[in-house]
DNA sequence: TAGGCCATCTGGTCCT
DNA sequence: AGGACCAGATGGCCTA
């Protein structure tokens, strides 16, 4: 939300369209938007009918025609509805966009007035990644201390080593390893902007972040980021736990593995693709 | 100046 | 019928 003002601001977010809309068609006859493809169907009844030869009038009005004949709506109530359902659009655009904000607030890229904010896209692609990741942190945490706790015995898995293990880590919203920052002292872990599967240590400098940090790479806004808390620092606690019965915290509820369609050669596709 | 990103308009389609 | 959703087109703004 706060992550850039700058270019937002730039850019009126809500500005009174649909008086531009008004406008255009008193003056320009509102042919800018009208796509060559839209062309072929029936068109908007807002052209400029200045300047038209009596075949294009008539072609006009026969298209006026068909498009009354279709709605049975006089000129004013079709406008109207247009500006209505131009209003509704940009609502839902705007909603969209607040949602995509709130995407950005909660993932690991240094936010800020001075670092511009992610794009759409690259949004997305975060956030697909940094789920991934904390999915496998996940999975992989929990193999530790099931080695830790008793080798992860199927019928004693509660019994051996739950109570401790999800007293201070998951359910009390202990300090899990919500970033890499934040867990990368203990173990490998992925990096969100990678796809997990070639996200090891090994390769983090070979090729993911830079074909990811590549979309953007001049803006500063994929560096080192921020040791924040993430979002399963708010996991609900759950009460520990009857024999046998399967525990619903998020540390048990391992994700099925993942097989990442978006691969290192997707990724540096989308970041040759946006050079 | 080219390219990326975005907001907006618009018509079509699907759903309730 | 009306609203939601989607995709194409267009033009503006910004940055390298």
């Amino acid at each position: 939300m706060d992550s850039d003002t700058s270019r937002v601001s730039s850019r009126p977010s809500s500005p009174e369209a649909d008086d531009i809309f008004l406008s255009m068609k008193k003056s320009v006859g509102f042919s800018g938007a009208v796509s060559s493809t839209q062309s072929d169907s029936p068109p908007d009844l807002c052209g400029d009918l200045r300047g038209m030869s009596s075949a294009d009038e008539d072609s006009i009005s026969l298209k006026m025609q068909y498009k009354k004949d279709r709605k049975l709506l006089s000129e004013n109530e079709l406008q109207a509805m247009r500006l209505k359902i131009n209003s509704r659009e940009r609502k839902r655009m705007h909603d969209l966009n607040i949602a995509m904000d709130g995407l950005r607030e909660v993932m690991p890229y240094a936010h800020g007035p001075s670092v511009r904010k992610l794009s759409k896209i690259a949004t997305l692609l975060l956030a697909r990644n940094y789920i991934l990741m904390l999915s496998n942190s996940l999975e992989e945490m929990k193999r530790l201390v099931s080695e830790i706790y008793g080798g992860g015995a199927t019928g004693g898995h509660h019994a051996g080593f739950h109570p401790s293990a999800c007293g201070s880590l998951t359910h009390t919203a202990g300090p899990l390893p919500t970033h890499p920052a934040v867990s990368h002292a203990s173990h490998p872990v992925h990096h969100p902007l990678l796809p997990p599967a070639v996200s090891t240590a090994a390769s983090l400098s070979a090729s993911g972040i830079s074909a990811v940090a590549s979309v953007r790479p001049h803006h500063g806004l994929l560096k080192a980021p921020t040791a924040t808390a993430g979002p399963l620092g708010s996991v609900p606690a759950f009460q520990h736990w009857g024999a046998g019965m399967p525990c619903p915290c998020s540390m048990c509820q391992v994700p099925p593995p993942h097989v990442s369609s978006m691969t290192t050669t997707s990724m540096a596709r989308l970041a040759s693709d946006s050079k």
